[in-house]
DNA sequence: AGAGGTTTGGTACTTTAGTATGACCTCTTT
DNA sequence: AAAGAGGTCATACTAAAGTACCAAACCTCT
């Protein structure tokens, strides 16, 4: 937040001073009025590039990054989150425990309380219930 | 590819108006320069934004069609791959069965092939290849 | 018509997955 | 110190998943 704003103010700044620049050029005729204007249009055009990008990240991009609010919201303890991540990994039980250097019997806990808090049926409806909630 | 390069005839053939415009604009009085100028920052501002959006939509998103060639290249038929979707959405073969009006035997069946084309051993782990290779 | 691939379905069996319950340990909080 | 939450593990069980093998029906192409 703090940082959009500081950049924003810069943004105005370089503007601010481009439009003085260009009037300047001109009036003093140091610079062609079409060089100028170009110069301007490609600035802009940069700008409206890297402002999309930055937006774009954010917004049309919320795949990417995962969900740790809504991770909390469904009170899934770290322990749980691990085997999560192996499920989707296509990792059996058995691999699971071997990963995090626990038993298999651990590994179903931790699964058969994960069903429950995503409320689903079996491990393949609890990742596609984690993909929705981009929680994985 | 042909929209590509229409898109950008009419780009620049939009951008030479605008300057012929400008100019005239400002031999004539018509109109202040520092507007003519804004304006066709706001211009460029927005094409900036636009081409990115096209792009950004091409390069950073490649994930969201799915590879038939390569659904072909492993050999899997238009059946299993619907048993694939189905794993894909969490249901079980008996319910993958249901939806197909096929037995859960002929599910089975299909799953262990499609298990073995993929080079899978579990369902999960199927899943999690068949993402790779963006077929799913 | 016959070869070959796909789809379908069954039986029988082994292996994972998942549930239920109880127990113990370790922190953290009250 | 007691309560509570997380993590660990085990037993015993049921339910799915997966394998192997076989067989019939159905297309499609030659």
């Amino acid at each position: 937040m703090k940082r959009t704003i500081l950049i924003f103010g810069l943004l105005i700044l370089a503007l601010l001073l481009l439009f003085q620049f260009s009037k300047y050029a001109i009036i003093s005729g140091d610079l062609n009025s079409e060089i100028a204007i170009a110069l301007i249009a490609i600035v802009f055009f940069f700008i409206g590039i890297y402002i999309n990008k930055k937006s774009l990240h954010k917004q049309t991009n919320p795949s990417e990054d995962i969900d740790h609010k809504k991770i909390e919201a469904l009170d899934i303890s770290k322990r749980e989150y691990e085997v999560l991540v192996g499920i989707s990994e296509g990792l059996s039980n058995k691999e699971i425990g071997e990963k995090l250097f626990v038993s298999e019997s651990t590994i179903k806990t931790h699964v058969s309380n994960l069903l429950s808090k995503l409320n689903a049926k079996r491990r393949t409806q609890a990742l596609q219930i984690a993909k929705d909630f981009n929680i994985i």
